[in-house]
DNA sequence: GCCAACGTTGGC
DNA sequence: GCCAACGTTGGC
């Protein structure tokens, strides 16, 4: 089972909008970048588990968890003419944009923020330090125990 | 297929 | 609100 980092921005949809879902289960769209949908659509598993990152706020941070429940799916917004997510290069056979959904599962007790993963040298690996622009990125097992023995 | 122009992300 | 980084578009 896989580990990610979703990134989201907390005034568009954040943890506690997905933790208000009925039952925490959240639609994850509006991802229109590549290399972010080729992790979504291709390697995004149910069951596992996405810590979920703030940014564009202060402090940009790690606060929670939570966990996929359904695997990436056609984003129908793509097909919206009225929506934002339009895209008119998107067709039924070969939709270009996918969502997943996921359940909330825990709000952390103590952030984890961008100052202090770059911090960490333990987490100086970490695709959020090397790529600052991706939205889904891998996180490994090893970052992920370290993580977790941060914010708890 | 190169590359300049442009748009977006996201930290500060 | 600025601006660096970098992805995307489009002319050639």
């Amino acid at each position: 089972m896989a580990i990610w980092l979703f990134k989201t921005e907390p005034d568009v949809y954040g943890l506690n909008d997905l933790k208000n879902e009925a039952n925490g289960m959240g639609i994850w769209n509006g991802i229109r970048n590549y290399q972010a949908r080729n992790f979504l659509r291709d390697a995004v598993k149910v069951g596992d588990d996405v810590l979920i990152y703030h940014s564009s706020c202060k402090p940009a941070a790690i606060v929670g968890l939570a966990k996929v429940v359904k695997a990436a799916y056609a984003d129908p917004l793509q097909y919206d003419g009225q929506s934002n997510y339009f895209d008119a290069k998107s067709t039924m056979e070969n939709p270009r944009w996918f969502n997943v959904d996921i359940q909330y599962q825990e709000t952390f007790k103590k952030p984890l923020t961008l100052d202090a993963i770059k911090h960490d040298e333990r987490l100086a690996e970490m695709l959020l330090l090397k790529q600052g622009r991706l939205s889904v990125m891998p996180v490994t097992e090893q970052q992920f125990k370290i993580i977790l023995s941060e914010v708890r």
